[in-house]
DNA sequence: GGTTGACCCTATAGTAGCTTCAGGGTGTCC
DNA sequence: GGACACCCTGAAGCTACTATAGGGTCAACC
């Protein structure tokens, strides 16, 4: 099949299908006489794979793991799961990234007491003069 | 003073505010004789203010709201609440994605059974053949 | 035979928010 | 005058794509 069919097929844009190819998780198809590319069922398969993994959220460093695993198929599959637990920690840390930052910004919020004047809002003071001993430093891959 | 203690007092790098400068977020400052950048404690409050605003996850886009904002010190905060509301808006949302993408994955784990061979193993099987109606569009910046 | 339209190709630039690097100038101490 | 910390500009690199420019291919229709 063409490009077309297969991004069709697989759910994503012409445009992704040749990034993942230059960007080497899909291998180079032959190509017909004009040129174009030309995929098979093992392309397809490939490139659901990488989009389902993208659907998860992992970058394209675990997706590559992953496949490298998946192309030593008599291996033993501790590797996957190792790769998937780790992800799910992201997560799990975002997660925790994310609800730290709600509270910060919710306290944030309470602080404007319903002043008019920009200049004496709680918001902006607070925004102008903490010291951001409150930094964090991002521990995952998602943003 | 000169730009790095600029940054150290506002806890970034040097290229960091030279970055800002270029993005329009911090002002052009003046210049010594060598051509130095010249800041004064308006820089630093502005600065620190851009720094907090990244802590707490917004975007340029935010950020330079916020400022605009507070570049007109006698109008009222209504627009700097608005802008904070919908920033925890956001959070939210990302929060509740990535939670339910952590199901997900828990999922997806389970589906190994212990299997020693990569190719029985159910995460790669579920990884490869999933239809991804599961996909998910980001709703926000946040990752 | 010409042309329309859907498809394909490559190469390059743009997105966000920086970081890093190359190649230089400045200022002060010893 | 030499070492070293600091400053400057401009361009490239990072992720995972998306978009754009400028072209080639192929089948159908008139």
């Amino acid at each position: 099949m063409k490009i077309g069919e297969l991004a069709r097929l697989a759910q994503c844009t012409v445009e992704t299908v040749r990034y993942y190819e230059k960007a080497g998780l899909l291998p180079s198809p032959g190509r017909t006489g004009s040129n174009y590319r030309h995929y098979g069922d093992a392309h397809l398969a490939r490139l659901r794979f990488i989009r389902n993994c993208r659907a998860l959220d992992m970058t394209h460093d675990e997706v590559r793991a992953l496949l490298g695993l998946v192309d030593q198929p008599e291996s033993d599959c501790g590797g996957v799961n190792r790769v998937l637990d780790e992800h799910i920690a992201h997560v799990d840390v975002r997660i925790k990234e994310l609800k730290q930052l709600k509270q910060q910004l919710v306290a944030l919020r309470q602080s404007c007491h319903g002043e008019q004047a920009v200049l004496a809002c709680g918001i902006v003071q607070s925004l102008a003069t903490m010291e951001t001993e409150t930094r964090h430093e991002r521990q995952t891959h998602l943003g």
